[in-house]
RNA sequence: GCGCCCAUAGCUCAACCGGACAGAGCAACGGCCUUCUAAGCCGUGGGUUGCAGGUUCGAGUCCUGCUGGGCGCGCCA
């Protein structure tokens, strides 16, 4: 419909530049917007204003004349010039009611579209280091990449999902070395644990799980252990220098071997607790990527000799450098440290060379606001290695700032005070962290408030959509009780959906026609938000809707109509709710 | 100090590419269950869109400068 009126209205944009009214080179975009008032009609164009100037005439008298040169057409029953020279369109009712059922029809598809073409994306989101359980704040960048995803997909596009995996690094071996030290402990050794070292309660777990296993195999005593390493912060030391000495302790006295099987312990217990507990929230991927393989596949290597032999890097100070100022960086960045050992970015750049040769046409970065600060110089990075700028994307999450009433709960993995995914999902349930998680824009920060989130979880309004889509099973289930009502008859009821002439029922019309549009929107912006705020709306629109009419009438042809339009209520509220990952119960 | 993000009703937030009277929920107050689920509906009150300029037919939206908040600025990961 949208398209036919644009076709009308560039129809008559021509008429009027032949006519000589607008120059013939004016060319403006046209845009049709739905309209929010219904005394607006279905449509509205601005033509008018936008060639007001260059017709040097008021809107309005351009509006007439605009409106003057406009085809017919048999679903276009009004166009009326409204405010200072809106040209609204009133669209015939069969028109609006059509949808119905093509919804029916189409169920589950109603809404998709195949705009993205099949082209191959990425989305990769979460990544949180394999050092601990997920916590609330990796919730929402959950929540936001997999929906996004889901949206990605639901336009077209081959998606993706991707968990990059941190399983290098120093934080690696400070966790492997807490496991070994809390090994100790529950080996009967008495020690006192690092400042800097992972102190939370799953680590214990692990490490009593490790020792049932394997009985005092890995014990050294802890006076050998601790033998001349440096004083921890607490002590007047370094806190760093003191877990590194650690570190190195622990790859000595238990070998390189032993130590690699602490290692991968901690790692694959934590990986496999992180993707159980996603999986539970509803959020999965078909890649989890590991860092790791960067180094031992070479590609860490062959990153870094693109770089220079693209003339991008320098030696200084005995360290190689990424000339990333070149291309808007604030400062250049490290690669390769005075000890040869590559940094962090390094990794970095061999990853997003990597993504880059894997055909993706596009790449959607989805970071917590805290790496904002990366995004140059990756950008910096996909030029210098002679990709296309266009191809990446980055969308930040902001925090979520967590409150327990008034107070403030600050979060750290580091010294285990976290409030974790996990018991965010079992205080308030899947649905309605997945819901409230994307609710608002991701850009916006946002205030979660546990205690009310869990004390007031039925006002969350995740409900009220949910409800909206379980009263329609209801009604369903009331009809088929019935012994004197017929049963649902879908062809009557589409044939009479014209005689719904309520304005509640036209609000639904309009509502159900807007979905595929806002679920475009939503998706090419990356904003699932969009989705929730319609849901709402949509739901909102059925509860009056229900509250005014009695869907179950004596008349059958009203009854049937009534029930098809429900139907297609139901369907949406579902297509909807799958996309942000929430379940639309029958009964609630 | 430099950079990025943000500021809308008492609170939490919407507002489609710059459009019509800035909208919801919560909180407050008043109504609606012998009738398809009251996790619902209807009604009332609530605003100088942080401040000051600018761009234009039109600005919450774009530009500049301020104020206030979040985050980032390592050869850490």
């Amino acid at each position: 419909m949208k398209d036919t009126l644009l076709t009308l209205l560039q129809q008559a944009l021509t008429q009027l530049q032949q006519e000589g009214m607008l120059p013939e080179d004016f060319q403006p975009q046209l845009v049709l917007e739905r309209t929010r008032d219904p005394a607006h009609g279905d449509f509205a164009s601005n033509l008018a204003m936008l060639s007001a100037k260059v017709a040097k005439r008021n809107p309005r008298e351009v509006a007439q004349a605009i409106v003057q040169a406009l085809p017919a057409h048999p679903q276009v029953t009004k166009v009326e010039i409204a405010g200072p020279g809106f040209i609204n369109f009133f669209i015939s009712d069969s028109a609006l009611t059509e949808v119905v059922g093509r919804i029916l029809q189409q169920g589950a598809a109603f809404g998709r579209s195949d705009l993205g073409a099949g082209q191959k994306m990425q989305v990769e989101f979460v990544s949180a280091n394999p050092t601990g359980p997920l916590h609330v704040g990796h919730g929402r960048g959950a929540a936001y990449g997999a929906s996004v995803a889901a949206l990605l997909d639901a336009v077209g596009f081959d998606i993706e999902r991707e968990y990059y995996v941190n399983d290098a690094g120093r934080q690696m071996n400070i966790l492997a070395a807490s496991l070994w030290l809390r090994y100790l402990q529950a080996c009967g050794e008495t020690l006192v644990f690092p400042s800097n070292a992972y102190k939370g309660d799953y680590v214990q777990t692990y490490a009593q799980s490790l020792h049932a296993r394997v009985g005092d195999q890995y014990r050294h005593a802890s006076a050998a252990v601790f033998k001349e390493i440096p004083a921890d912060e607490p002590q007047g030391g370094d806190k760093e220098a003191h877990i590194d000495a650690l570190i190195a302790r622990a790859q000595t006295l238990l070998g390189a071997e032993a130590y690699q099987e602490i290692f991968n312990l901690g790692l694959n217990a934590i990986l496999q607790d992180i993707q159980q507990d996603l999986s539970e929230f509803r959020v999965t991927y078909e890649n989890w990527f590991s860092e790791l393989s960067l180094s031992t596949s070479g590609a860490i290597q062959t990153a870094l000799d693109k770089l220079t032999s693209g003339g991008h890097t320098y030696q200084a100070e005995g360290a190689l450098w990424f000339r990333s100022t070149a291309f808007g960086d604030d400062k250049d960045r490290c690669l390769v440290r005075d000890n040869g050992i590559s940094t962090y970015f390094a990794s970095d750049v061999a990853y997003l060379d990597h993504k880059l040769q894997r055909g993706f046409a596009k790449v959607l970065y989805v970071f917590g606001a805290d790496h904002h600060g990366y995004i140059p110089r990756l950008q910096a990075a996909c030029q210098a290695l002679g990709h296309d700028l266009a191809r990446l994307d980055f969308r930040l999450v902001q925090f979520a700032i967590l409150y327990r009433g008034q107070e403030r709960v600050q979060m750290s993995t580091r010294s285990g005070s976290f409030v974790t995914l996990r018991e965010l999902r079992d205080d308030v349930g899947t649905d309605a962290a997945r819901y409230y998680y994307v609710m608002r824009k991701a850009d916006q920060h946002m205030d979660f408030d546990l205690e009310l989130a869990k004390s007031q979880s039925k006002d969350n309004p995740v409900y009220y959509i949910q409800y909206a889509h379980a009263r329609v099973c209801s009604v369903l289930r009331k009809l088929e009780a019935s012994e004197r009502l017929s049963a649902l008859d879908t062809q009557q009821g589409l044939a009479h959906l014209t005689a719904l002439e309520s304005e509640y029922e036209k609000n639904l019309f309009s509502a159900l026609n807007h979905y595929p549009e806002v679920l475009t929107r939503a998706a090419f912006a990356y904003e699932p938000h969009q989705i929730a705020n319609y849901l709402q709306e949509l739901a909102s629109d059925f509860h009056t809707y229900y509250n005014a009419v009695k869907v179950l009438d004596e008349d059958a042809q009203v009854r049937n109509a009534r029930l098809c339009l429900s139907l297609a209520v139901r369907q949406v509220l579902a297509n909807g709710l799958s996309l942000i990952g929430v379940e639309a119960p029958e009964e609630m």
